[in-house]
RNA sequence: GGGCCAUUAGCUCAGUUGGCUAGAGCGCACCCCUGAUAAGGGUGAGGUCCGGUGUUCAAGUCACCGAUGGCCCA
């Protein structure tokens, strides 16, 4: 023999040659950090996303919209809270489009307010006035710009498809046009006032502040104890208790105890506010006289004050209405008001009320107000818009102090006149500016109002809500409660980054100068300049195209117009999108309500809310007929993320180390309708789970490469129990997929795609069906039969992958050769959804289940046999199965058991085996090694001698000798 | 301080109207294969279902109390 080695490689390779060994240049890895970017290249210069709309123009299905939410300007860069609500947004969108419908999705973004204004006027050295509103809204613009073309390229980065090149901005011209036609038209129907009202106002930033601009934080604040003199007994009436009488005998000598965190409020004070319910007692001091205040906080007050108080008498507050109270530094009477807010938790049950400087106070007042037109109490709100004391206060210690330095002097003044009763620092939750995180406070200005019950506001809101689906359903509640339950909404803002309040005053007088034909001249000046004329030009220059008839209306030129500098809440900006987006682009979007909004939880007080007050106003109805709401993304231990703890997950890194689909990936596996969670572990395991289905995707390919579709398909009767069981847990998957999105589900996704390529797939049909493919012939029916199923399996998974895994679509269908591609698309992306139908009947399927369990059976008597060392392969045994009536088990049934297990043969007998057992079960299955050779080229185990090309198909490719040779070589 | 939501194996999730010896996939451990190979197959170990108290023949599932986390409001 003569160089034995070399023969036998040469002779193995040979043999080698003759397989069907697979073959794709479809990468096992995908590269993403690199290819990701390339593919959405491609996308971009094929103009993909327009394509889509275009295949979608004249769809009988209409239009499924999903109208974005405009993310703030901030900053250049996403976090991951952005990544998560953008790529479920493209789940809808790109599964919407594959289910037939236009699904247009314009990209937004919200560029004015506060938070802008303020970045950029930080970058100012000379600070705010080192500059003109003019110039200061040129750099709010480019600032936003600049922070747009970051996110957009990230969200890009997403895969997330859309009109990028036509976004829409609040800071249009045309949407600030929009903008302000909305504005007069509200103003026009009477849902917008102008009032004084106090607000949060910050006297850092001068402005006042938005509930959701406010955030609470520890303060400690000076606690006072203030004594409030009554000057006059109260109206002896009836219900007077005699003995009380007698208590207060000596008036001058009692008081009202308040109890108050802000001290510089008082000179505003203009009552006390008591509760119906709450019993109060009058107490004898050594030294103050006598006090009132509730039963229930006299040991506390004495606590705190070291005031030792002797009840006299207990009563309800009702019996002293009419007392006579005074101001305790001032000439002037406090009024005697009942309100409910007034509790026992903390204080003394009597509360001081300075309408000026708080909304229970404001509301209570208001109501007196109402209640005795006669005797109005006002409001009274003496500090100017930096916080500073004016005239109106009424001290002239005060005038020209900032109210947090006034606590001082109050508290001076108190004891000099001998009326406080207690001083410590309290240390509380309170509320403080969210962008310079100064305290703010209470403050009584002008405003611009959206009324919540003007029109019926709020009702018809609240019916709007019930039209709408909200997913998941507690959003309602949610919503529901803030709406029945808000205040009017304060529209207007003391900035100038934003679009001004389009309204006009006699100089004069201070009256407001309202007509329809002026705004709709300043919005077409708007609509080609942009809102900065506002700032830019003369209120004369503004008005100088009006029609003269509309000038002699509004009295010019005889009298003088100055023009409103606040601008309006950014809230209504975005509130607003319905109109100056959505329906100003009908063609594209469809118009109102869209099908979809879809946002982050916090949206009910945002935009979800804006957004339907507005269209309520406006349109009459809701802008949406579906609200989708998710949580936000905490970090593996569940806790919030923050720069300071360090715990932040970027997206951007994510995507740059295993690129955007492992991430959409993320998305699809967790369940958001609560908080979510990411961490390294669970994107590792995201990681592993896109391996899988890439390479589960990649075996079918490189098994097709000589398969087309239109010659060798075989028709679905034609194929055996395991490839219909196959088609079967397909269509399977194809219809829990389907559902799953038809009903936002999209956590289904992971778990079920993962599931079906790594059981039913890789460990089943792929397995089981490796020997056919490789070794049968070429055209042998039973590979074509499996390349059948493999073919069907790629088309309908292909598609599926689509609005998760756009990437990993396209890198597929751009490898498939044309006679492959099962349609037009020139691009993975635009295929349809996929369709599959159950092939088997219940029996059928119970029956192959059956199978399944005896292949389970099998396999733990193998794994006895490998971990003791006798056989590596299953191909190495054969299995012998003891029955009482072998002979009903068909040969069809036979051929298909013994593919499944992959041993080299299987008996059914009533005997028990002949040969030596390697382990059985139950005296009834039973693991013998294999008898014949094992065959070189198909590994299985054959009884040469009695084999046919049929039984072994190694023989109709090579002939028994060449194999016999081979053989004898290896042996 | 008030309201709402969540809490099931290391991870992500299933667990209909109370009947479970609590499931899946991944991950992990061990074994095999080397013709899906920076792949593939097999077997297996992991859970006082956040804690407590009730209701019930029976509770992961219902009620109440509490813990932790999250959101909203004050």
């Amino acid at each position: 023999m003569t160089t034995p080695a070399a023969t036998d490689t040469t002779k193995a390779k040979s043999l080698k040659d003759t397989l069907n060994l697979p073959q794709t240049q479809f990468s096992m890895r995908a590269n993403a950090a690199q290819k990701e970017p390339e593919c959405q290249q491609q996308w971009e210069k094929a103009s993909v996303y327009a394509q889509a709309q275009a295949r979608r123009a004249h769809s009988d299905k209409g239009f499924y919209t999903l109208h974005d939410g405009p993310p703030y300007l901030s900053a250049p860069t996403i976090h991951i809270g952005h990544a998560l609500n953008k790529i479920l947004k493209d789940f809808v969108t790109r599964y919407q489009y594959q289910r037939g419908f236009a699904s247009p999705y314009v990209p937004g973004y919200d560029g004015h307010g506060l938070p802008i204004e303020n970045a950029v006027v930080k970058s100012l050295k000379g600070g705010r006035h080192s500059v003109t509103p003019a110039e200061l809204r040129k750099l709010c613009r480019d600032f936003g710009a600049k922070n747009e073309a970051g996110q957009r390229s990230q969200f890009e980065r997403l895969g997330v498809w859309g009109n990028w090149e036509q976004p829409y901005r609040t800071t249009d011209a045309a949407f600030e046009a929009e903008q302000i036609r909305v504005f007069g038209q509200l103003y026009a129907n009477g849902y917008v006032y102008r009032g004084l009202k106090p607000v949060y106002w910050c006297s850092h930033c001068e402005t006042a502040l938005a509930d959701a601009e406010v955030e609470y934080d520890t303060h400690t604040s000076d606690s006072i104890y203030v004594a409030f003199k009554v000057l006059e007994p109260p109206v002896a009436t009836s219900s007077v208790d005699q003995d009380l009488r007698n208590v207060l005998k000596t008036w001058d000598e009692t008081s009202f105890v308040i109890w108050t965190t802000t001290p510089w409020t008082l000179p505003a004070n203009l009552a006390l506010c008591f509760n119906w319910e709450i019993d109060y007692g009058i107490y004898q001091t050594t030294a103050h006289g006598k006090l009132v205040l509730a039963v229930d906080l006299v040991k506390d007050f004495s606590e705190k004050t070291g005031i030792e108080c002797s009840l006299l008498k207990t009563f309800r507050a009702k019996t002293l209405e009419s007392a006579v109270i005074n101001h305790p530094f001032l000439d002037r009477k406090s009024a005697f008001l009942f309100g409910d807010h007034v509790t026992t938790d903390a204080g003394t049950g009597v509360v001081h009320t300075a309408p000026g400087h708080g909304m229970d106070d404001y509301l209570v007042c208001l109501n007196h107000d109402h209640e005795h037109p006669n005797s109005k109490l006002g409001i009274l709100s003496p500090l100017n818009n930096k916080g500073v004391f004016n005239d109106d206060c009424g001290v002239p210690e005060l005038v020209g102090i900032h109210y947090s330095k006034a606590n001082d002097v109050v508290i001076d003044i108190l004891k000099q006149k001998n009326a406080l009763l207690g001083h410590q620092k309290f240390e509380h939750s309170y509320p403080h500016c969210w962008r310079c995180h100064n305290p703010v406070i209470y403050r009584a200005t002008d405003q611009w109002f959206v009324s919540m019950d003007n029109n019926a506001l709020r009702k018809e809101a609240m019916t709007a809500i019930d039209t709408v689906q909200w997913i998941p359903e507690r959003g309602k509640t949610r919503i529901s409660t803030m709406v029945s339950n808000r205040t009017d909404w304060c529209i207007s803002r003391q900035r100038v980054w934003g679009v001004p309040i389009p309204m006009l005053y006699d100089a004069a007088t201070g009256d407001v100068v309202f007509d329809a034909d002026v705004i709709a001249h300043i919005a077409n000046l708007f609509e080609v300049h942009t809102s900065d004329i506002w700032w830019g030009w003369s209120t004369d220059q503004l008005l100088d195209g009006l029609p003269a008839e509309v000038k002699t209306r509004i009295g010019l030129p005889a009298r003088t117009l100055v023009q409103e500098m606040d601008i309006m809440d950014v809230w209504f900006d975005s509130g607003i999108t319905h109109t100056a987006v959505v329906n100003a682009r009908k063609e594209e979007l469809g118009g109102l309500p869209v099908a979809l909004y879809l946002e982050g939880s916090d949206q009910h007080r945002g935009w979800f809310q804006s957004s339907l007050l507005t269209s309520v106003m406006h349109n009459g109805k809701a802008p949406y007929q579906r609200v989708l709401t998710h949580g936000f993304v905490l970090d593996g231990n569940g806790r919030k993320m923050s720069k300071s703890v360090g715990n932040v997950v970027d997206p951007n890194k994510i995507m740059s180390q295993y690129g955007a689909d492992v991430l959409r990936l993320w998305v699809a596996s967790v369940d958001y309708t609560n908080d979510v969670r990411i961490s390294d572990t669970i994107i590792s395991q995201m990681v592993e789970a896109y391996k899988k289905i890439r390479n589960t995707l990649r075996f079918l390919m490189s098994n097709l490469y000589d398969f087309d579709p239109a010659q060798h398909s075989v028709a679905t009767d034609r194929l055996d129990l395991l490839d219909r069981y196959t088609l079967h847990r397909l269509a399977e998957v194809t219809s829990t997929l389907t559902e799953a999105f038809d009903t936002f589900a999209f956590h289904k996704y992971v778990p079920t795609l993962q599931n079906f390529c790594v059981v039913d797939l890789s460990q089943l049909y792929l397995d089981v069906t490796k020997d056919i493919l490789y070794t049968y012939p070429a055209n042998h029916p039973e590979r074509r039969a499996t390349q059948t199923v493999l073919f069907t399996l790629l088309k309908t998974l292909v598609p599926m992958l689509v609005p998760v895994l756009p990437h990993l679509a396209e890198d597929i269908w751009q490898h498939l050769p044309e006679h492959q591609r099962w349609s037009d698309a020139t691009s993975g992306v635009l295929l349809d959804g996929p369709q599959a139908k159950p092939v088997l009947n219940v029996n059928d399927q119970e029956h192959f289940r059956e199978l399944l369990e005896l292949k389970e059976s099998v396999n733990s008597l193998l794994e006895v046999c490998r971990k003791g060392g006798q056989i590596g392969s299953p191909s190495e045994t054969s299995v012998w199965i003891q029955a009482l009536h072998p002979e009903k088990v068909s040969e069809v049934e036979k051929r298909l058991m013994k593919k499944l297990l992959l041993v080299s043969d299987l008996v059914y007998s009533q005997n028990g085996p002949p040969a030596a057992v390697l382990a059985s079960q139950n005296e009834e299955l039973y693991v013998l090694p294999a008898a014949g050779t094992k065959c070189p080229r198909c590994w299985k185990h054959i009884d040469f001698d009695a084999s046919t090309s049929d039984s072994h198909p190694c023989e109709a490719v090579v002939s028994k000798a060449d194999l016999l040779a081979a053989v004898e070589v290896s042996a």
